[in-house]
RNA sequence: UCCCCUGUAGCUCAGCUGGUAGAGCGGGUGGCUGUUAACCACUAGGUCGGCAGUUCGAGUCUGUCCGGGGGAGCCA
């Protein structure tokens, strides 16, 4: 008997197969039951009919609890009614495990924290399933993408010294009797070494922030793709994501169009993400958001609300840029134009999701950078072979760094980012 | 750190101006040959987050502590 994967299944209509995998539901009519069985490939219903089934088998089915692992035996056969076109009509079962407990996770609705504190097993669940395949497809589209523009991968380090933007609070650990070693919150600044090296650059990993935030768009612990690109300017780098997010939105579309179905997505605003995102500066996001009736003072950073209200008029993310040089980081590079402003760009997802790259040109120039290391009170020492980049062939160059969990959540349509990333950590998360 | 919401059965929740607890799902038993979160009948299951207070009487009001959620700040 030849094991299948029920992804499969349609190949093999008119034949005998066996699966392998989990009971996620029964419903039983006494002479007929139907299994509902999943194996990570696919859902299919086996129909098991007293009389035409192994009677020893019939009998186990009664005795089945969610969640069993099994093996079944049947043939495969077209259905109209079944929701994935095959239905598998069984001969036989094999048990591998049967629960002993009842399956803590029903079919009924549940809370976060309940569901959350059984992450482990939330895991097997539809919605999760296509949030997490998505999440897949998108890390794979990605990274196609940067190396079919000959990118190079540079995996940038976890631990580090006390380095990286510092208005986030960082996690520290004990590093042997070197002190403390703080977990990377981004990886831009090795990467900037790096494109003075390779040219153009990305890295796609994990990154560390200790803020204390409790909101839909925060996790202490996510994946953030970052590029770095020599000898391009703050416009360039923008063109560059633009293609990056059309081409990630194109792929998700065409390869996942299941897994959207299954989250309810509709589809109609994510097919509107073609080239040409609004650029809108931050000193005139500031006088739209006077006519909007939501006013800011010039040199303050835009909130969520802000936000979303800016998004609220376009389709398409756009990109805010050039905000105030001091609500910023030190690494941005000034504005010739303005220099109370930086060369920047943050890329705000539409329907109201915002945020999902912050990008900027970097500041190549020794004295400059010194001096706003200085400004910051940052601990130069730190920074020592930060600098020696502008010592030695400095040149412009730009780079950003994409939040994958809030891009998947946007593309999801989903509410909260804590479900496009396997094991979420939160503020106050660290189980499973 | 601050603001708002919340904690009642295994789960999701209801419980009005205070009068000592209820539903659906899940569990158990029985029924059903096409179910799609199946359905029908019966059934078991609770120190109402902890502590203190007001009151004849507290799930309900007050204080406090703890847990959870959302948001601000900060950011992707």
């Amino acid at each position: 008997m030849e094991w299948v994967y029920i992804s499969d299944l349609h190949k093999y209509t008119g034949q005998k197969v066996e699966i392998r995998g989990w009971l996620y539901n029964i419903r039983s009519k006494g002479k007929i039951a139907f299994l509902q069985l999943r194996d990570g490939t696919g859902r299919v219903q086996g129909v098991a009919v007293k009389g035409e089934c192994n009677d020893d088998a019939f009998l186990k089915i009664d005795g089945l609890k969610m969640e069993a692992s099994i093996s079944v035996t049947g043939d495969v056969r077209k259905d109209s009614r079944a929701p994935s076109g095959v239905e598998l009509t069984i001969n036989d079962i094999t048990v591998i495990q049967n629960p002993e407990e009842d399956y803590p996770i029903s079919k009924k609705e549940h809370g976060i924290d309940f569901l959350l504190e059984h992450r482990h097993l939330w895991l097997r669940s539809s919605r999760t399933e296509a949030l997490l395949k998505i999440r897949n497809q998108a890390v794979i589209s990605l990274r196609n993408f940067f190396h079919e523009k000959g990118f190079i991968l540079i995996d940038t380090p976890i631990l580090t010294g006390s380095i990286g933007e510092s208005s986030s609070t960082l996690f520290s650990v004990k590093y042997f009797d070197m002190g403390n070693a703080y977990l990377a919150q981004t990886g831009q600044l090795y990467l900037e070494a790096a494109c003075m090296a390779f040219g153009r650059v990305f890295n796609l990993g994990p990154t560390f922030r200790a803020e204390k935030s409790k909101t839909r768009r925060h996790l202490t612990e996510f994946w953030m793709l970052e590029a770095e690109v020599s000898f391009l300017e703050n416009e360039g780098s923008m063109d560059l994501q633009e293609e990056m997010i059309c081409s990630l939105v194109d792929s998700i579309l065409s390869k996942n169009e299941a897994e959207l179905k299954v989250l309810g997505r509709n589809t109609g605003p994510l097919k509107k993400i073609t080239a040409g995102f609004p650029r809108i500066e931050y000193s005139e996001a500031v006088k739209m958001l006077d006519k909007l009736g939501k006013p800011v003072k010039w040199g303050n950073d835009l909130g969520g609300d802000e936000e979303t209200i800016l998004t609220e008029q376009f389709e398409k993310p756009i990109f805010v840029t050039n905000y105030p040089k001091h609500a910023k980081a030190f690494y941005m590079k000034e504005n010739p134009e303005n220099p109370e402003t930086v060369l920047c760009a943050d890329l705000l997802a539409p329907e109201g999701y915002g945020e999902i790259i912050g990008g900027s040109q970097r500041e190549d120039r020794y004295d400059e950078l010194i001096s706003r290391i200085r400004e910051e009170q940052l601990p130069e020492s730190a920074y020592r072979w930060y600098l020696d980049l502008r010592k030695f062939g400095s040149v412009p160059h730009s780079g950003f760094g994409l939040g994958l969990e809030r891009t998947i959540t946007w593309i999801t349509g989903n509410k909260h980012v804590r479900e496009a990333i396997p094991f979420p950590r939160t503020i106050s998360r660290l189980y499973p």
